[in-house]
DNA sequence: ATTGCTGCAAAACATTTGCAGAACT
DNA sequence: AGTTCTGCAAATGTTTTGCAGCAAT
């Protein structure tokens, strides 16, 4: 029995039917940059750069334009989600719904690290309601020093 | 009495002695661009175009490059906060300690409002911890749609 | 058939950097 | 004196756009 529907199936969906509601077309090139990310799966974080070289690498001829027209459309239907962690251009990852997360990101060695957390979300949409506001969506990002070994070694080295 | 001490004046100070630390110059530049912000005060959002266009017209010739500079060390140092909200380009706005705030974007009307929340700050420092972090600061921004008169007005306008 | 899409190259921005002369301590 | 700073212009990196031909409905 199918009762659990695939996460990737559905996000295929709501961007065919945000296309078709704005008569876009499902493209090759659209499909293929689509499921690049779904492969990727969740937490993982790239720009277009690497985007572009990895489908290059794979065989794939789309242009660094296409790939940004791309994206715009994915950010704005929502199963994309854009970040600028500290000074970087700008990276994208796929929005699961009910796995929003947010970011935990070391200065020193740049770590990245996911969490969530219910009682952050509803103060959220308390405040907004108190506000005026209809919550649509939220990005919180935390800045701190890890303590991995790994950071610790790179501190050690660059004093 | 001076017991209440002005919020100005001490980052200021805090300015001053970053740039010692670092044996850097607090110069002339420098200055007129602190004294900028500081006139703004609190929940004045500035791109370098807008300070430097603002700083010409009153009459100070400094370039770019040095704005850039500067706000690059005003961010160091921790007395300026960057944002991007939207596909803006960086915005900067003056940080008086202890008085943070996040910010609650209309996604319709680029409306910003700003709020602080203890609950949610609280919040954020157990869940460093349990990550092990040693949390520094955060950026929390909400997106949502505002109900005020003039968003309202936009909306029609444009449909 | 019609409309939207793509890749390419050029353009537009935003930000950084090199450098020679000026300013600061 | 010695170092850091500044403005300018050039360079860089990222993102957007115009266009002529191609692909999807």
């Amino acid at each position: 029995m199918n009762s659990q529907p695939d996460p990737n199936q559905l996000l295929q969906m709501k961007f065919q039917s945000f296309l078709e509601s704005r008569h876009l077309k499902f493209t090759r090139s659209r499909k293929i940059i689509l499921e690049y990310f779904l492969n990727l799966g969740s937490g993982t974080h790239q720009n277009v750069e690497s985007i572009y070289k990895n489908l290059s690498a794979q065989g794939f001829k789309i242009g660094m334009a296409t790939i940004y027209r791309t994206i715009h459309l994915m950010t704005e239907c929502g199963i994309l989600e854009q970040h600028a962690f500290q000074q970087s251009s700008g990276v994208y990852e796929v929005n699961y719904p009910h796995m929003h997360h947010d970011h935990l990101v070391c200065l020193d060695c740049g770590l990245i690290k996911e969490f969530e957390d219910l009682e952050i979300e509803n103060r959220q949409l308390s405040i907004a309601k108190k506000l005026g506001f209809k919550l649509q969506s939220h990005k919180l990002e935390l800045f701190g020093k890890c303590l991995t070994p790994h950071c610790i070694h790179l501190k050690n080295q660059n004093s």
